[in-house]
Parts: C-alpha cells; sequence; structure tokens
DNA sequence: TCATAAGATAACCTCCAGTTATGATAAACA
DNA sequence: TGTTTATCATAACTGGAGGTTATCTTATGA
C-alpha cells in the first residue's frame, strides 16, 4: 500500500470533528478538497470509512477501529516534534562529561556555570576518573565528552580538540624559601626531598617522560593521590612539589608557595575535549564545546 | 507545526536504512527529491536530524530520539491500514446476534451456514432471550442484529426489516386425529384441553390478542415454555397445541402432526430482522443481513 | 415553505513534489 | 598516487496531485 501520510491527517481530524466543513476549517483547506480526500482514502483502502449524514459525518465500524490506530500514530507524530523541538532547545537533555577533580575544579566550572545558566534545563553528568577510563567509557558512547590532559597517544576513533596550554613548574613552601632565586637544575633539584602526585596520572607521567629526556630519575619522599595534596604538603615543607602553574595562581599570588626557577624548560601541555567520532556528539554536547573553546575564562 | 506527514514517511525509510540512494530505491522516487525532502523537513522542525557523511547518513541524537516516536506512528498506521483491510474483508471480526432458540434453529442456521463458510474468520456470537431482553441489548450497542417475530411495537431508533411469512397453526396428535377434517371454530377448540407456549413469548402474545378479537379467552391446561415442548406434548396427546406451520413441516409430512381446519382466519406473521439506527451496522453485519435477504433457504 | 447546514460534483488552476543532469568529494582500490 | 566508486547536494525544469471557486442536492427544523 502507498497511501500518502497526509490522507491521515486529514482523516484525524474530519474523524474527530465528525464534519468535514469544521474539519475543513481546522485544516484551513476548503471543504470539497476534503470530500474528495477522504473519498480517495476511502478508495485507495478499499472500503468505507464514513457514513455521509445531512449532519455531518460518522465513522463506520471499521472506520472506528481504524481511527483508534491513526489516532496513536498521531500522538506518536505530535510527541515525536515536541521532543525534538524540546532537544533542540535544550529545554530537556542530558549531557555526561567525564574529567578528573582537578580538571573539574580548576579548569571546568566556570564552563558549566555559564551553561547551567543558558541551558538550566540540560542535567549535568559528570564521571571522575583516569583518563584512560574516561576515554574508553566515551568510545562505548557512556559519555557525551572527556576533558583531559594531552599529550595523550592519540586513538584514531576519538577526536581531541586543543583547549588551553597549560604550563608545569616546581613549587616549595616558606621552608625552602631560599631556593626561590637560584636556577636549579634537575639534576639538583633530585637531591631535595620530592613531593609529587603518583605513579598513573598524566601529570607525573608526564613530568617522568620529561625527567628521562635529561637522564633524571627522581625518587619522591611523598607519591600522592591527587593534586590539591601535592599544594598542601609542599605548602607546609615537606620539599620540593611539582604542579601546574595556572591551577595554584591563588596559592603564588598569596606567597604560600613559591615557583622555582629551573634551567631546563618544562615544555607546555595542553588540556583538551575528546568526542567520539563514531557517536555523533548530540546538539548539547556541541553547546558545551562551543562555550569552551569561545569563552577563555582564566 | 503543520508539516506534510508525507515527510515522515519518508524520514523513517531514510533513518531505517542510513542511506538516501537505498531509501529513493525502496520508495520508489529520485535521490534528489529526498534530499531536498530531507532538507526542508529539518528546516521546518528547526534543527538537523541527520549527519551527511559519504558513507551514506546517520541520525544526530536528537533524530535517534525522534526517530524512535516516529517508528512508533508508523508502526500504529501500519496496523490501522491491515485491522481495516482485514475487516473489510471480513478476515477478522465478530458478529453478535440475538435470537430465540426456536428461531435460530428453524430460521437462522442455515444463514449462518452460509456466512461461516463465505466467512470463516468472522466469529458468531449468538444471545438467547426474549426479543424484549434483546432489543434493549441492540440499543446498547451489545448486540449487532436481532432477529424477532413481528409485529413489534415501534421502536423509532430500531431499523426492522421484514424477512419472511409466517403462519401459526391448531395441530393435533394421533389422539385427536378425529378433528382433522372438521372445520373448527376458535369457541369450540377452546373447549379441548389446550398446549401453548407460556404468556411472556411473542407466540403466544399473538395468540391471545387474536383470540381477544373473536371475544374467546383460552385457558390453556399446559403454559409450556418454548414451542419444542408445545410439538412434543401435543404429538403425545395432550390435546390441541398452537404452533408455525413453517417449524413443524417435518412433524406433518410424517404425520407426527395434523394441522386443524379453522373458521377464524389466523393472521400471517412475519419474521424480522432488527438493527440500531443509532449504531451504524458493521460489514459484517450488513453481509449477514444480505445473505438473509437474498438467499430464502426454506 | 423557506432557510439552513451539511456533503457531492465539476471545472479549473497552481505550486511543489517529483524529474533529469550534473557537481563535489571522501573512501576504496588498483 | 591516480582512478573508480559511492554518496549526497544543487540547479533548472515539469506535470499532476491537491488545491480553488461555484454550484447542486437534500435532510432538518423554524
Amino acid at each position: 500500500m502507498n497511501i500518502s501520510f497526509e490522507y491521515y491527517r486529514i482523516f484525524y481530524v474530519v474523524a474527530k470533528t465528525g464534519n468535514i466543513t469544521k474539519a475543513a476549517d481546522e485544516l484551513m483547506i476548503s471543504q470539497p478538497a476534503i470530500s474528495k480526500c477522504i473519498k480517495i482514502l476511502e478508495e485507495q483502502l478499499g472500503g468505507q470509512l464514513f457514513i455521509r449524514t445531512k449532519r455531518g459525518v460518522v465513522l463506520t465500524e471499521e472506520g472506528k477501529e481504524f481511527y483508534r490506530y491513526i489516532k496513536q500514530a498521531i500522538e506518536y507524530i505530535n510527541n515525536a516534534e515536541s521532543k525534538f523541538s524540546e532537544m533542540i532547545h535544550l529545554e530537556t537533555g542530558t549531557i555526561r562529561i567525564g574529567s578528573s577533580t582537578t580538571l573539574t575544579k580548576k579548569f571546568l566550572i566556570p564552563y558549566l556555570e555559564i551553561f547551567h545558566k543558558r541551558y538550566p534545563h540540560i542535567k549535568i553528568e559528570i564521571e571522575t576518573h583516569m583518563s584512560g577510563v574516561l576515554l574508553s567509557r566515551l568510545r562505548q558512547g557512556l559519555l557525551d565528552v572527556v576533558i583531559l590532559n594531552l599529550p595523550y597517544h592519540d586513538e584514531n576513533d576519538i577526536e581531541l580538540i586543543k583547549v588551553k596550554d597549560i604550563h608545569d613548574c616546581f613549587i616549595v613552601g616558606d621552608a625552602y624559601k631560599e631556593l626561590v632565586n637560584k636556577k636549579l637544575t634537575l639534576e639538583e633539584i633530585a637531591k631535595y626531598p620530592l613531593v609529587f602526585q603518583a605513579h598513573g596520572s598524566t601529570t607525573r607521567r608526564f613530568l617522568d617522560e620529561f625527567a628521562k629526556t635529561h637522564d633524571i630519575v627522581f625518587k619522591p619522599d611523598l607519591d600522592l593521590a591527587g593534586f590539591t595534596l601535592v599544594t598542601e604538603f609542599t605548602q607546609i615543607g615537606f620539599g620540593i612539589g611539582y604542579a601546574t602553574e595556572e591551577y595554584i595562581q591563588d596559592e603564588l599570588n598569596s606567597k604560600k608557595l613559591y615557583k622555582l626557577d629551573i634551567v631546563e624548560e618544562i615544555p607546555k601541555r595542553e588540556i583538551g575535549i575528546a568526542y567520539s567520532k563514531r557517536n555523533i556528539p548530540s546538539f548539547c554536547t556541541k553547546k558545551l564545546i562551543e562555550i569552551i573553546l569561545n569563552k577563555q575564562v582564566f
């Protein structure tokens, strides 16, 4: 069968109103157009849908049954339209973000504020894990977008956007204040007590790689889980720490931490946004990325 | 919103196949037509449905959600079409008939045989009651058609079709065989033992009415529930019975019962088909009536 | 008996859903 | 690396489906 769906909409209105003239009114087309259309529909279906009376039209028994189904169909179509509209206008939906606690606190929050203000009906879900786990969940379609520190070994099914350069540095608290204005080598630093993030973190991997290119192997006194702990232990004088400059602006400004001057240049790193090439980003994912790329907050 | 429903069918096929060219094939329209149509649909919906790639098209997240609803809608439309077709071709459905046991056995069965042979998938339901009850159920839409003995006080919301004349007569068994060739008056008959159907039956009411016009009141010795009992008790010699000639042809032919000759003429009665004017008869109701009216069986 | 309120029919017209032809480009392949 | 293939987009055109207006028919009811 190959009946134009448009006929069903017309049928629906006629059946609903029980009156071709009124239906014509509602559909804003002329009465004869509808008369003809219903006639054609009946011909194509091979049976009568309506009994014509002088007071309008009445559904036949078969027509009633037909109407029941068509009504359902039309409700679904209406739902489809409104749901789509809601999603497009970001009046409904969820965005699932993967990020580290540090990146969330130090990088993401300002963007999320903007996003939430602009699209208050979108639910925001944040998952905190190591980058590797997050990327695998992204690949499975369990996340929409992942915020991570680059470099990351490129995965060909994941799209990476570089968002912002960040710069690591060695830091000390008041206890080692005497080191502040000296230009130190990595070799010299290695002799002091060291307070680093534990193996497994992107930061630590990056630091070890960097040290290796200068034939240094750091043996930290404290392997700490997380960026916050590093700054705190450094601050109270446990030794030399290693952190991202952009994340400790407050502490540097208030002289709780001091940045050391290093002979070897620590290469810059980047914050990246990752999304799956396979799973097309939803409209609200795109909007979040747009916000992050357009407005550089710090 | 006022998007042509026809677009949704096209959208559905494109989404299903993930390929405009293949969809064009399936829909038997050209590829550019579909490209254009999807574009228009996206414009009217105010958002993107598909990502175009060189290998076809992929639904966006929003498109996927949209598709879920549209798919449902289209399934309903397909169901509507096939259900309607089934009903029209009488491959499904139910006919609910009200009738008395006598009318069913003596009148209806041959027609039901034809009907069932012609439309084996239609379920036949028969309800047995007094005519009054049946008509009220007909009026409530609980029955499609009622077979009954006329005359019946006309109801203006019920359509009555006279189908066949029937003729009542007085009958006796061998015990009263001597009455057979005499011409009797009602007055004379009233003196014999009488075997009638009980009050409440149309037959008895008709008989009493008829007697009344000749100032006779019958006082039967046996008030029996049902036509079959009357013929049987008459046959074994309890007295004079009263029955419809057409229903006792067998017994008359095999000389088990004899018809009496009466001075007063018993008016003919009619078998009628009743259906509600309000509730439009279904296609299969019409077919049954058609069968009854076209082919007179006995 | 006239006015009204439906639907059907007829004749005509217009716009848009379709057409064909062609272009652009990424992916597959030789 | 060039060539072929598969796919969607665009442009210009066209015919007929789906619309129009005008008129007819016929129950209903004031």
